[in-house]
DNA sequence: GCATGGGATGCTCATCTGAGCATTAGGGCA
DNA sequence: TGCCCTAATGCTCAGATGAGCATCCCATGC
């Protein structure tokens, strides 16, 4: 676009959309006529001169939801606009509180992970969210340490608000030894809340980063060393307890084998598993969880979104 | 406006704006009529939810324009929108620059003063920006340090792009006695000169600050220490070299008597005279400039100008 | 129980707007 | 110089939009 031709259109989005004149009145007033004023609308609108921006903490960014669904077959995507401040984690809850609240058909069974991430969502779901959901825990949830609790509390509040009833886990996420592991799995409580995660019409969960300040880590489960030892074996995150690499495989079946919960091909396999991602620090296993098919919905932040659609990291 | 219209109105604005969807289609999408997507529509744009912002070097802000113009009787003004960095001056310069050469009729004499602002005006001038101006300086210009010239290549940089020429006023700008004072005004040159500057048929001039910053402290007119006894006495700035209260009154007699260059009252009469002012810290000068009829036309930037137009400092 | 009034809703109609097409202007090339 | 090709311009027309009006809903007061 010459450069005259930029300023006119500078000068008609000015009229448009501050003055609010007319195309007509514009042309009159800059001695065009009206259809070459719509036209340099459009580029002015096109070349980026005029910025649209929707202001407001429920806001989307559709467009780049379209995109990932096209590109990584998403049922859905959620993407919540970049925003100065730290209110990311928040928002970007609040949409997975927004869609869980909006899903159809209202899952009957619903099995959530837990962490930061998934009680946040809890918080931000209204009462009366839906009206008798159970909730299932899909990984191990016992915390050894203060946080006690918080994995418990999370499942219980989101089956509170929709006056359902919480099944917790009542389990450890990783044994020490394979042989407890496989006992606790065979206990019959254990077992029937395996099977009934494996039957949850519907999965809701975030991941972790590879790092020492994973709850993992915090929780005792791992120490620092083990998660280096896993970053150096290709680990990006956890998803439900799970390290997986940049593929969506393990990155260690023996710890894997020894980790309590609903394994990721159940997970894969489901019809709808709704991934809640937030953050810079999380963009390689988000990354990992949407392009191996471990989710069937998106929800997260513009900058992870971004990060997601760029051909190669 | 409810909570729940609100959100409404943001999911009608995203798939308007981002998708750009018709307001049809939105209602059907979103279970509403047309006319509610439309009404929910104006809403997201009057609450400022939806916001329209012009991104541009040379847009401006029409509005505050308008408001300024009914405000304080202007024949014009031009505001630049707020911007980062620090490219306001260089924008309002620019801003002038148009405004310069889009002024009709041609100015044939064209009175102007000097300093910082003034020089980034005549280098963001277009040559060719109009044929046959004589551009005459109307205050003293002769620098008494190394900034020497600049005051002079101001007037023939303006001039020469206009394949007109300039005349300088030769001459201090403040002289130490009154009788010099009076006898420089005298001299037949000088007489010419200031005779020509009140029959000029438009006016460029900016202002400065009253503090040690000042152009005129620079150039050895004064003190700093004079210029902290004018402002006790009132001063806000100084515009062609007269110190100004908030009034837009002569704050010293004394130095005003001995000041070389045409009168505020003269200013005031000018069927045209352009004033352009930048930065946060001239707004007080602004606003006595703006309120006492010293100026028919301002070029500022947005900060400036809602600074003016607040009820009250 | 019933009238009243203010705000939201749905509708009509005139106007505004964008897509698509015919026409014109400009600029290289034989 | 005349021709052809491309890009810009002006136009038609159907679809989109906003203003204004009638209606409805619901809460309030008698």
């Amino acid at each position: 676009m010459s450069d005259e031709t930029e300023l006119l259109s500078v000068r008609v989005a000015e009229l448009y959309y501050d003055e609010n004149k007319t195309q007509d009145e514009i042309g009159a007033l800059l001695g065009i006529t009206r259809w070459k004023a719509g036209r340099l609308l459009t580029q002015a609108r096109a070349s980026g001169i005029v910025r649209i921006e929707i202001v407001h903490p429920r806001a989307r960014r559709l467009g780049i939801e379209r995109e990932l669904r096209e590109r990584f077959g998403l049922t859905d995507a959620v993407v919540i606009p970049a925003t100065e401040g730290s209110e990311l984690h928040s928002r970007v809850a609040q949409a997975a509180a927004d869609y869980l609240a909006a899903l159809r058909p209202v899952p009957r069974i619903l099995g959530i992970s837990w962490g930061r991430t998934l009680n946040d969502v809890a918080n931000q779901l209204a009462d009366g969210w839906a009206t008798g959901v159970t909730v299932v825990q899909i990984n191990g949830g016992v915390s050894l340490n203060r946080r006690a609790g918080t994995a418990a509390s999370t499942a219980v509040a989101i089956a509170q608000k929709a006056s359902g009833h919480a099944i917790l886990l009542p389990s450890p996420a990783i044994l020490e030894r394979l042989e407890t592991k496989l006992a606790i799995e065979a206990d019959r409580t254990v077992a029937g809340v395996l099977t009934l995660a494996e039957g949850a019409s519907a999965y809701l969960y975030s991941a972790g980063v590879a790092d020492e300040s994973s709850v993992l880590v915090d929780s005792g489960y791992l120490t620092p060393a083990d998660v280096a030892e896993l970053v150096r074996k290709g680990a990006v995150g956890d998803v439900v307890g799970r390290y997986i690499d940049a593929n969506g495989n393990t990155v260690d079946p023996g710890l894997d084998e020894r980790t309590v919960g609903l394994g990721l091909d159940q997970l894969r396999a489901a019809s709808t598993a709704i991934f809640v991602v937030a953050g810079e620090g999380k963009h390689d296993v988000a990354r990992a969880v949407v392009t191996t098919g471990l989710c069937t919905v998106l929800v997260t932040d513009e900058g992870t979104a971004r990060a997601l659609m760029e051909p190669e990291r």
